[in-house]
DNA sequence: ATCAATGATATTGTATACAATATAGCGGTC
DNA sequence: GACCGCTATATTGTATACAATATCATTGAT
């Protein structure tokens, strides 16, 4: 296990991301430096850079001169967010259903039943753990490091939401099911079916629109 | 015209990133803050808040207590880079391919004649100049914004590469053709079509494999 | 001679001090 | 009373000082 990440800048930039995903902040609340460091109990240079980590990440935005706020999206952008990884995500389908290995498929077997294993107890963080797993294994199997880093990326920023969608009756047996489906078709070799279900799997319609919006607004 | 980016460290990494993109640097040779910071006569700190942003768009690698090295991307991640970059601009142009408005087809076919006019002078930099707007027009056309910015942002990143492989024969012919064709997909309202056309003009395939190959070892 | 331990040096990470710019409050003018 | 300009204050950006860690060379042992 190689570098422990002691820089305490980092360590500092993933605790303000969580603080950001548990809904402490509002959309364009500023991110005051002095405060945020006798906060973390450290000065401003720590602070700024962990601020830089963020804007970076998107989780904020830096207007020069006048501090960084966080940004938080709105539901525009969250469904351009939404589209975009349904597309990486059928990407990463078409490319996975030529190369795929087995030992690649027999990973999304096994993420599937463990996804099973959740529903029967009705444990949602262990299906969206296990559902993780099954989603990154799709990425490994397109055989494209940048374009795997990149979905896992936007799947991180999009967690939250993810998470939370699951508790809406029959989300979690409807996606059990399409998930299934997926590996049919990546078994199959038929890169177009593949495609099109996981576009179909992760985009945001219909009744997963309203749920999303009302999601939204409860905060 | 707001905000004139006065904060010099933001120079500083525009700056390197020019330096990085013009073969100044190795991969994996070290960004050290000191000479850096006598080069461009400024301590250290504008130039590790410049650093970081290198890291963050990925041109540089930072270990934490030892420093940062710049990461140039081998032939393995670039045509991963490129099939990503091809993806996204195929899930542009199938999404272009309903939604894109009447000024948005008529500033791509603005485009494509300021490419043909490039042509008939040769001249590759004003040619890949309005390439550049014809691919940015398609973003636009996908109305979406996020996906829009990502597709730009990794696009700026391979435009070194591409712009070289322009100045192989017979390739801005071959682009221009490519990029007529993608128009008239769109216009038919052909989805499938300009997602395979767009995939197939980004895709590194065939010659266009060691043409980029050949660039690559030259340097 | 190779390797390990130890100390000297160099470099990164953090704290503090200073400079430059923005924000806010006040008074004046029309 | 609204708007403009000025001064005082607060906040960001940069420089410098200090601390912690890594790198390197030297020395000694096997």
């Amino acid at each position: 296990m190689p570098s422990m990440e002691s820089r305490r800048a980092t360590q500092i930039a993933e605790a303000l991301q969580q603080q950001v995903f548990s809904g402490r902040y509002e959309d364009g609340d500023k991110l005051d430096e002095v405060r945020l460091a006798e906060q973390f109990e450290v000065s401003r240079t720590p602070i700024r850079e962990a601020l830089q980590e963020l804007v970076g990440t998107g989780l904020a935005e830096q207007i020069p001169r006048r501090g960084v706020f966080v940004r938080l999206p709105g539901p525009v952008e969250l469904m351009e967010m939404f589209e975009t990884m349904a597309e990486l995500e059928a990407a990463c389908a078409r490319l996975a259903a030529s190369r795929i290995t087995d030992t690649g498929l027999a990973q999304l077997r096994e993420a599937n039943s463990k996804c099973q294993e959740a529903i029967e107890v009705q444990d949602f963080d262990r299906y969206y753990a296990q559902n993780e797993a099954f989603h990154q294994a799709i990425y490994r199997g397109a055989a494209n490091g940048f374009l795997a880093k990149h979905a896992a990326q936007l799947q991180n920023r999009l967690k939250p939401y993810r998470k939370e969608q699951l508790r809406f009756r029959g989300r979690m047996d409807q996606s059990m099911a399409e998930h299934v489906a997926i590996v049919a078709a990546l078994e199959r070799g038929d890169g177009r079916a593949a495609e099109q279900a996981l576009r179909d799997h992760v985009a945001v319609q219909g009744e997963k629109f309203h749920q999303l919006m009302a999601n939204l607004n409860s905060k």
